[in-house]
DNA sequence: GTGAAAGCGCTAACAA
DNA sequence: TTGTTAGCGCTTTCAC
């Protein structure tokens, strides 16, 4: 590989000059420039980002933790940040934590020393233990934290509107399976839970707790939904729901004849699922790209604190097939 | 942030010493070691990675090259190759075309600029082509090219265990629907059903083109499947395999009474369908990993080729609900 | 607008 | 076992 200095010699001119041409253009007389970049592609001349990197102190990555790749969302996630760092020059390094909350503070930590900030999201830790973020950059992605800058939904009006569907239709008993009980998204789904119980006092919500984030979480949920008497269900995420609907036609119900059903996110199952899936839909891909924004901001503005809180992502429920009119007989 | 000086002086001893501590601890007495490393966990030093890599030449990062990371199957090749990257120490940073093929030299360029090695998944584009890996580190995730290391499912198999199952179930006519058109799966996949094929003269293979590896692929062929007179549809995944199954419930039929749904990879949305899928089981995140150690293994013998070419990467059917007997009227 | 000089923090020879 | 000596390839003052 042609360093530096092989272009230097080769177009008659200092080192200096060759850095800038890549660097600064603009600090650089247009013929040198045109002859430097010449000599470079001729060398096959690539800067090294490695040695660049030394000198400025950074090291060119940001990094992610999310709970897990495999989930839809989590992946969409990454995409967007991924894209939109690639497009700063910036690496992105993903870490998964399996949903397992005891290894975040060690990913964490493991990130931040090897990047310029990180990208925490959905953390299913205490992110106040989280002292392994001391010092370095964080946005925190579907949670906040005093004094971190972050991009998340407005999940307490989310719910909102999503009880203000199901209450249209005539329901007034609606159960709702939860998410990790340690994350922030699920407590704020609660909280617009009850502030829909507060507007509308015969609407009746009943909390079946909390179940994993993933398909079979949402199945060991439904038959509690059933027995509660519920007519229909919040569901934490889109994934969990499908695996509640599944097991409702196991059970021979239908939906929403039996049981209305929405998710959370969209995600690209809830379109595809047996029964389409009425949803709140959110822009993820375009909520990390806005993450990574947060974090060149940050890098950039050397520390000085100061983000504006920034309005919260936004978001709409999209209705399909799997809510209905609420059954009389309930 | 100290540095190793810091710790040199703290401890009285040299840079290299703490550097041993460090990187070969087997190479310095005990009390020194002891003497170091309290040294530096008080002033709390940790290693500067860049510094590090850009004395030894190496970028410390592998590159991974996949079509959509949205895809489940793409998602655990991620964490797969992901997780065993960082137990050697490497960072992984993910690139995702979009599943457009015309994206992948540039992003592979790309990668194999900046990266110790690259993991090419399930190239689109012709890797022939990919003058872009010239002379860098490639490993090839479901794809074969001479003299390329690669790890890869025995996708002709795969079909032949596939077909043997729908024949003795009674299937004599079974449609096929293909995935991307320069896929080396596809090709794969396509070879086993002719083997098949000359392995059971009466069984007859309609082949209905390439579709989108996407769900929407999958209900885009199914009113072709049906009209083809097949009584059972091999499709190129997992997810078109659903999003044919959505289609054909939406009309009416039943699986697998009027149609058998053979999948491949059970990506975790096999098991969970409405009618459970029977599919080709492989485990992807290891075939990952196994990319990770070929990788490795071309960065330590120092590019002397040599590689043993390897077992195909093992799988084996899993039956569920999705295909039974053929119906007699067929 | 351009160049000379001085390192960024670390590790790989080579010596002792 | 430990230390000395040179840089890795680049950018960044500070001159000119």
């Amino acid at each position: 590989m042609a360093t530096i200095h092989d272009v230097a010699s080769a177009a008659g001119v200092s080192t200096t000059t060759v850095s800038r041409v890549f660097g600064q253009p603009s600090q650089v007389t247009e013929s040198t420039r045109l002859r430097v970049q010449a000599a470079a592609s001729a060398l096959g001349y690539r800067p090294n980002r490695v040695a660049a990197l030394l000198r400025s102190g950074r090291t060119g990555t940001v990094g992610l933790l999310v709970p897990d790749l495999e989930n839809p969302y989590f992946a969409m996630v990454t995409k967007g940040v991924q894209a939109r760092a690639r497009e700063s020059g910036l690496t992105t390094f993903v870490v998964d934590s399996d949903e397992i909350a005891e290894r975040e503070p060690k990913f964490l930590q493991l990130l931040a020393d090897q990047t310029d900030g990180v990208l925490l999201c959905s953390p299913r830790a205490l992110i106040e233990d989280a002292a392994a973020a001391q010092g370095h950059n964080v946005v925190l992605v579907n949670s906040t934290l005093e004094g971190m800058a972050s991009v998340s939904v407005d999940y307490v009006v989310a719910m909102l509107k999503t009880a203000e569907h199901l209450y249209a239709l005539g329901h007034r008993r609606v159960a709702y399976v939860g998410g990790p009980q340690t994350s922030w998204s699920d407590r704020m789904r609660r909280n617009g839970l009850a502030a829909a119980v507060n507007l509308k006092p015969d609407l009746e919500i009943i909390d079946l707790g909390s179940f994993v984030p993933r398909v079979t979480g949402g199945a060991a949920a439904a038959d509690l939904a059933v027995a509660s008497g519920a007519t229909a269900t919040i569901v934490f995420n889109d994934l969990m729901a499908i695996g509640l609907m599944n097991r409702l036609t196991e059970r021979g119900l239908s939906i929403p004849g039996h049981m209305s059903v929405v998710g959370c996110d969209d995600t690209f199952v809830a379109q595809f699922a047996a029964v389409p899936l009425t949803t709140f839909h959110i822009d993820i891909s375009g909520m990390g790209a806005r993450a990574v924004d947060l974090l060149n901001q940050q890098l950039t503005s050397s520390g000085d604190g100061g983000l504006a809180p920034g309005l919260p992502w936004p978001g709409e429920l999209v209705v399909r097939a799997s809510t209905g009119v609420a059954p009389k007989h309930a």
